[in-house]
DNA sequence: TTTAATGATGTAATCGTTTGCGCAATATAG
DNA sequence: CTATATTGCGCAAACGATTACATCATTAAA
């Protein structure tokens, strides 16, 4: 029924006598053509079915439209959910998002934020893989003054707009709460690599004991990679070295996951005899048994915001331009892991 | 340090005295280029932080080397590993993709299917939404010759390669391991809409249950939307109108989660009691408790699938095509929510 | 020594859109 | 009734890479 090949915008201009600029501009609603011709040329474009070809567009323009997006795995709520909130901004600008995944392999992280730039994509947004210590990669976005927001896993290494939750005050609010519901042995599980995220969740948990009063113990850091089992061992561990604890604050919900699957197992009550608390508010948190104290990592308005600033680089002139750190606030969402009706310290 | 302006082919060109062309050669392994240009072009390329623009080169060659791939959101486990399988199998075909979501809406997902259009994609692989039942916009794709692959939610309607699991062997399964472990009165959670995958396990619901002797039982079964409000609901009016059940199989997991906390807190026990069996495989499966019996979709497999049906329609020749349907085995994941020690009927 | 084949590179057109410039024709101002 | 704007549209050159065809050397074959 169609023919083969896709109509063009000279097609649409031999079939009404005119030319391919005036097709063009009358598509693009230009101030210079008459409404009369505009008309013409919608009806036409219509009957050939045309599609326009953002390649060429592209090509002339300099301007791809598209977006690409870095992440670690696509396979977490949190980047997904990140990503829908940068999807929400960007399709209303007409760009769309090419969506790569780094699967926290540095090497991957390096030909994937090559490959887009090939692709032209106009920019970048991205969050760092976990093992990513060298910014070369980015630099070369940087100086070719490609526009790049990071997100969530950040580094202070390069002069770039990023947005990030406020992880000290998630974890110093987690704490708070441990403390507050009688809990004051409390562990803390934590990631080894240096990204922001551990360092500053590490230091929410730290001063909120000290403001408590409470006295830091380094055997109460259990360092892992922080993954279901990795916290199923670290909490056998614990046990088995006779580490005494009445609580875990976990910046992961799946090493918290881990640990309470343990301590069930092990005749251990949540929340009666040890409190728990993770981070990141995964949908399971809701689902276990007890449900899981968490902090929620407002991951669309974090995407919502990213590409917000991401659309300002655009527009901004690159000689001034002055890289913006926004900061968003953690919610903590208090479920049955981490309350006890009545305080008693085992 | 660099110049604002991106290098070119033509700018190695110049930089060496030869031309474009014998630089777009070198840069693409021409055999009839001597080594030795090669070498220079490559050195020079390097030099000037040379980054193809494929984009001019999709132009030119009528091809992006671009997927573009519409899931009704990527939020769901299922659906990123589908794409994480594409991918595998695009990468290494250097093809990069596109993901749109399609938030479950008729609309949207048009607008998206447009929108890759335009961004020229090769192809598109999609997976339908719950309320499309109108297929104008992939006739429309297919009218073009644009390869479409389907997976998983498809329609029976189009001529067009697809991929799904045999949801009603999944069911089957299911049930008949539900009935081995003494449940005889299984109620059944579906969706009313009639997309392929509900109905075809809920015919292996039926037949599972005839060919052990159950007869059916209209009352038994439950329609919903399937989300874990929706569980939630539809277990507390199973327990309030007073049916008869000592067993769910549930067409989601969400749903079944939902039913079991609804269980759960009536102080009705699972599996003693009641069984439960749920549908996807989703990750809270195995971190419920107790955990859900479910069935895997094999998600990776069939992205993988998906991607090389995808590429033999690229390359086949679009006169002979014979639309491929590819059913995928899924797997029984049997967990303590249907497994009684002994079996000891209510 | 002439002819043909082969090797290495250049020429120029092409992909589909966009857009600065130019040129009429009409409208408005003086 | 000129002089100047304004309107509506065409011309042609981009954008950057690819490639069929042409052009020279050089070399092998006759």
């Amino acid at each position: 029924m169609n023919k083969r090949k896709k109509a063009t915008i000279h097609d649409i201009a031999s079939k009404l006598g005119i030319t391919a600029s005036t097709v063009s501009r009358a598509l693009n609603n230009h101030p210079r053509i008459s409404d009369a011709t505009k008309k013409l040329v919608q009806k036409a474009a219509k009957e050939v079915n045309y599609q326009p070809n953002n390649i060429a567009a592209a090509l002339r323009n300099g301007k791809s439209k598209l977006i690409g997006i870095v992440v670690p795995t696509a396979n977490r709520n949190f980047f997904s959910s990140v990503v829908r909130g940068i999807e929400e901004i960007a399709n209303q600008l007409n760009y769309k998002v090419i969506i790569s995944q780094s699967y926290e392999n540095f090497e991957k992280e390096k030909q994937t934020v090559d490959a887009l730039l090939s692709a032209r994509v106009d920019g970048i947004i991205m969050s760092i893989g976990k093992n990513t210590d060298d910014f070369e990669h980015l630099e070369r976005v940087l100086e070719k003054g490609i526009p790049l927001v990071l997100f969530d896993r950040i580094t202070e290494e390069l002069e770039v707009n990023q947005v990030v939750i406020d992880d000290y005050i998630g974890a110093y609010k987690s704490v708070e709460h441990l403390i507050e519901n009688g809990y004051s042995k409390i562990a803390h599980f934590t990631n080894p690599r240096k990204i922001n995220i551990y360092s500053e969740r590490l230091r929410g948990y730290t001063d909120a004991l000290k403001d408590n009063g409470i006295k830091f113990d380094q055997d109460l850091i259990i360092e892992s990679n922080m993954q279901l089992e990795d916290g199923q061992q670290s909490a056998l561990k614990m046990l088995e070295d006779g580490i005494d604890f009445d609580a875990i604050f976990s910046s992961s919900d799946y090493a918290a996951m881990g640990a309470l699957q343990v301590l069930k197992d092990k005749g251990i009550s949540v929340p009666e005899e040890v409190g728990i608390a993770g981070f990141g508010n995964e949908p399971f948190t809701s689902f276990t048994t007890p449900s899981l104290t968490s902090v929620d990592q407002v991951s669309i308005p974090m995407g919502n915001v990213a590409a917000e600033l991401f659309f300002e680089l655009l527009k901004a002139d690159p000689k001034k331009f002055i890289p913006q750190k926004t900061v968003l606030k953690p919610e903590l969402i208090i479920r049955g892991s981490s309350t006890r009706k009545i305080t008693q310290p085992i």
